[in-house]
RNA sequence: GCCCGGAUGGUGGAAUUGGUAGACACGCAGGACUUAAAAUCCUGUGGCCAUUGCGGCCGUGCGGGUUCAAUUCCCGCUCCGGGUACCA
């Protein structure tokens, strides 16, 4: 009986939780490391082999990390909340809870079969009462700040409506919904339901009629990065754009801080450059046109305050306030029925149609401020209304959306920028706008002759000395919507008195998801919550029938494990301080926009307040790559049922059919298993090559429709754990994507045999020797520490896995059984493979785990090298080796080259020109 | 369109600062052990030419460049993957 991986395995799950292993707390005698995994949405198809992957890098590093005396904090949780779970309890009834329950269940037998170093102890799940009591905690807190633009902060709504009090709007700086302008006197007389309108303007959490993303299918609205292409991203239903009345949080007053907190995280520069993307800042100008025979005002919002004297025409968003009040009564007809037309249009239609130009004329015209000229005022849909103003003055000339429209409608076209070394031309005969990033003015009265750069800094200063307009910095960023018309999620702990919304008591948290009958809208269209019996507060007010987003469980989970069972605060001044922030986070790419922008905003809220210690949360980031399927196929062929293998199929007309890969090993088809997958096959016959059915294969996304979904619970049970998480790691860089191809595996299990054999004979009796190694052994071990200490800083684990296999097998061929050899390296392998590992050290008569063990130090006096072979080179060609001392000079290195019989037919008839000669890497000889 | 990655044997990949391209592993071929198989071990394995022996040429997506020396740096392309998009 060999390596026994089962048995061993079995043992160690056992024991380790019997000694409460991975269990961890304060402790303020070492230094706190805190790994964190994205946590899991547990769905109802269970863990596929690619979910472990980042789990698995980030358990290597926690366990580096203890071994090299740190606390670490390495807990495990699940976003509990979502969709699926509530879809599927539409369809049948069952309540969405036993559902995650279940799959949570799964989740869990599955992550424990891997050999993580969870301390479960600290486990949190979204759904659960004690849990959602923080998140419906922190969004009162959001509800009863505002955000300060001088301070840069949050701060407690009390403080404005003190300033109100005594001066109104007048001096407050502040992130709002609109600009409001009142006086103490307004606000005075202003009675208690304005005053809360008033203030809704202003705090962080609020209610506003906005223009949302309304999914029918789903029957809720989503956030933005939740749209995509103008479909959901969860099922890909149809998504419109509608004004409805919802929470939203005010993440954009967030944007400025959530830009430059970037240049403090050490997270991967493409990831930094999506976040960047999304927010979208743009420095600019507002500048206010007024509208000839009309005390109307357009504001408009520029990045290009110079191009003023390129404008020839305004163009409005269809949404735009402005419409109704600047359409004139001619051009009445003709806008409402462009508006009805675009509103029908959904915005997937809008996207598929970027090339064709719709637009209406208003019947008013606007006047330049700087040239006092009049310009007709358009309406078309390729201005947003979320952007800006919803307004632009449009510069034909250098900006293709408004070129086409110019050219669509026949309005006029100016340039005012010319590139440097060219001479203006004629508009009328361009087929696209011109580039004007740089070049210098023309056309442009006062400021003709200037670069572009400086036309910019002039006008600038001119708009804002005349008080046309101001500098402006925009975003792109937007608040995040936060109501959802759906059950499965965390109620508001909001109620609502004459229309206006207040927020129970911190008491009364949490307020509890009550049951309902159905999990469906109700018949009048109020979201499910309508359902439920006596939804109200004891007074008998109405309780909010919406319910929160997915994200808002998951924007600040990290901190709930830093003190998970806390019952009077989110987390404590104490687990705070100590555990700080999350020092090496894992995830997916996928939550760049979502996630990863929402929690960093909800954590400065939380800094603000000053509840936690740390700006941003989450210091080191690594995206994990993706782990694509790979599809088997076979080929039948057409009108029979006979399989035809793969390098004979071109003598055939075959189809090919996805076969699951689980009946596949090295892509040679299990014959057995074929006929036993589907009756239809069971009569099948096979055309063989070398009396094997190899299949073909092709990278596809890891779906079950596909067959090609590989769970890691076979390869546990086929391989064993320890298995499975080296191989997930050998098969390359972390933070590539690559399909699972379990064809490698034997592999990395070979090796763990080799491993387990060091210290075992023939007969696999212990065989453990206590005599002193050699240099030889000394110099293996020690190269390996050195390599392998290097390989987990960097997160290189897969050239990790080629260094022990390197090292395992020179010690093999010296036979090596050491103590003081395999004890260390043991220790080196513990983090990747802890099964094998925790027995081996046992059996080597250590004592404690091996997970507390002292990580060993690489001592160079072991690898220090008195010799080097030298690749010698001719012309840059390598022609020969020649070994030589390495404390030799340069001058005696050339000579020893020079005079190698080697050397003689290169130098032949030739001249030697030079010889570089770099000492412990090459030697070079360039001769002509 | 824009932004960010990437391209190395039959396959996954290695080469950390410009210094021996292909480590390690899979697969394949041949061999040992075995009644046989499994397991294990040994040898070979980038391509082409030569193969009696030594060997030679080419080669990191393509085309240029810098350098004694380029998978690595620079310029110009091609293809693949991901993100994002009327953002004024």
């Amino acid at each position: 009986m060999e390596y026994n991986f089962k048995q061993i395995e079995n043992k160690w799950r056992e024991t380790w939780i019997r000694q409460k292993t991975y269990k961890i707390d304060i402790d303020a005698s070492r230094p706190k490391f805190y790994v964190l995994d994205m946590f899991p949405y547990p769905s109802g198809a269970g863990l596929h082999v690619g979910h472990p992957l980042g789990y698995i890098a980030s358990d290597i590093y926690s366990r580096f990390k203890r071994l090299n005396g740190f606390n670490v904090l390495h807990p495990m949780g699940y976003d509990a909340y979502g969709l699926p779970a509530e879809q599927y309890a539409i369809q049948t009834g069952q309540h969405p809870a036993i559902t995650t329950e279940k799959n949570i269940a799964r989740y869990r037998e599955q992550l424990d079969k891997i050999g993580f170093s969870y301390d479960w102890d600290r486990e949190v799940k979204t759904c659960e009462p004690s849990y959602y009591k923080w998140t419906q905690w922190a969004f009162i807190q959001m509800f009863n700040h505002y955000y300060c633009n001088k301070s840069q902060k949050a701060l407690p709504i009390a403080q404005l409506e003190q300033h109100f009090a005594a001066h109104g709007t007048q001096g407050i700086d502040t992130a709002c919904t609109e600009e409001l302008c009142f006086t103490a006197d307004d606000w005075a007389v202003y009675d208690l339901k304005k005053r809360q309108d008033v203030l809704l303007n202003y705090r962080i959490a609020y209610l506003a009629d906005t223009m949302v993303n309304w999914c029918s299918t789903l029957g809720t609205v989503l956030a933005n990065d939740e749209v995509k292409d103008g479909l959901s991203v969860r099922g890909g239903h149809p998504v419109e754009q509608r004004v409805m009345r919802q929470w939203s949080l005010r993440v954009s007053a967030y944007a400025e801080r959530l830009l430059n907190g970037l240049d403090q995280v050490d997270w991967s520069d493409s990831l930094k450059e999506v976040q960047r993307n999304w927010i979208g800042r743009s420095q600019g100008a507002e500048m206010t046109f007024k509208v000839k025979d009309s005390d109307v005002e357009m504001v408009i919002f520029t990045t290009r305050a110079d191009t003023v004297y390129g404008v020839t025409f305004m163009v409005l968003a269809p949404e735009s306030e402005l419409v109704a009040q600047l359409t004139t009564p001619a051009q009445q007809q003709a806008v409402n029925d462009y508006i009805v037309e675009t509103k029908k249009r959904t915005e997937r239609e809008r996207l598929a149609e970027v090339k064709k130009v719709t637009g209406v004329f208003s019947g008013a015209y606007a006047i330049n401020p700087l040239t006092n000229e009049e310009i007709p005022v358009w309406i078309s849909d390729y201005v947003l209304a979320g952007y800006g103003t919803g307004a632009i003055m449009a510069v034909p000339a250098h900006d293709s959306r408004d070129f086409a429209f110019a050219r669509q409608f026949g309005l006029p076209i100016r340039q005012v920028v010319v590139p440097v070394g060219e001479t203006p031309s004629d508009p009328q005969t361009w087929d696209e706008s011109r580039d004007s990033k740089e070049g210098i003015m023309v056309n442009s009265g006062p400021i003709n002759g200037l670069s572009v750069k400086e036309a910019i800094r002039q006008t600038a200063a001119h708009i804002t000395q005349t008080g046309i307009g101001r500098v402006k910095t925009n975003y792109r960023l937007r608040d995040a919507i936060f109501s959802r018309q759906r059950y499965w999620g965390e109620p508001f702990p909001v109620y609502y008195k004459d229309d206006m919304p207040y927020m129970l008591d911190e008491s009364q948290l949490p307020l509890t998801l009550p049951e309902i009958d159905k999990y469906l809208p109700t018949e009048n269209g109020e979201p499910p919550l309508g359902r439920a019996k006596n939804w109200a507060t004891a007074d008998g007010y109405p309780l909010e029938l919406n319910t929160m987003p997915g994200f808002a469980g998951s924007s600040a989970y990290y901190l709930r494990y830093m003190d998970p069972k806390n019952d009077g605060a989110l987390v404590s001044p104490e687990a705070n301080a100590y555990w700080q922030d999350v020092d090496l986070y894992i995830g997916g790419t996928e939550h760049a926009t979502g996630h990863l922008i929402y929690s960093r905003f909800w954590n400065k809220f939380l800094f603000d307040i000053g509840l936690i210690v740390k700006d941003e949360p989450f210091k080191k980031l690594i995206n994990q790559g993706m782990i694509q399927g790979r599809s088997n196929f076979v080929y039948r062929i057409k009108g029979s049922n006979t399989f035809v293998s793969l390098r004979l199929k071109d003598q055939y007309d075959t189809t090919p059919i996805h076969v699951d890969v689980n009946m596949v090993q090295n892509d040679v088809l299990d014959l057995e298993r074929f006929k036993a997958w589907n009756p239809e096959y069971a009569n099948a016959e096979f055309i063989l090559e070398d009396g094997k059915y190899v299949c073909g294969w092709a990278v596809e996304k890891m779906s079950k429709s596909m067959f090609n979904v590989v769970n890691p619970d076979d390869i546990v049970d086929q391989y064993g754990a320890d298995t499975l998480r080296l191989y997930e790691m050998f098969l390359g860089p972390l933070e590539q994507s690559k399909p699972w191809d379990t064809n490698g595996i034997d592999g990395v299990h070979k090796f763990l045999r080799k491993t387990w054999r060091l210290i075992h004979d023939r007969e696999d009796n212990l065989s453990v020797s206590a005599d002193a190694p050699t240099a030889e052994e000394l110099k293996i071990l020690h190269k390996t520490i050195r390599k392998i200490t290097d390989d987990i800083e960097r997160f290189a684990f897969n050239t990790s896995v080629s260094a022990f296999m390197i090292a395992v097998n020179e010690l093999t061929s010296l036979k090596c059984n050491k103590r003081d050899i395999v004890s260390p390296l043991v220790v080196l392998l513990a983090p990747f493979a802890p099964h094998i590992c925790e027995e081996m050290w046992q059996l080597m008569g250590n004592s404690g785990s091996v997970c507390d063990a002292q990580w060993p130090i690489a001592d160079e006096q072991y690898l220090v090298e008195n010799s080097f072979e030298y690749p010698v080179s001719f012309n840059g060609k390598t022609r020969f080796k020649l070994t030589l001392p390495l404390d030799l000079s340069s001058g005696d290195i050339e000579k020893a080259a020079l005079a190698h019989e080697e050397s003689q037919k290169w130098l032949e008839g030739k001249q030697v020109k030079k010889i570089v000669v770099v000492p412990g890497r090459i030697i070079n000889v360039v001769v002509g």
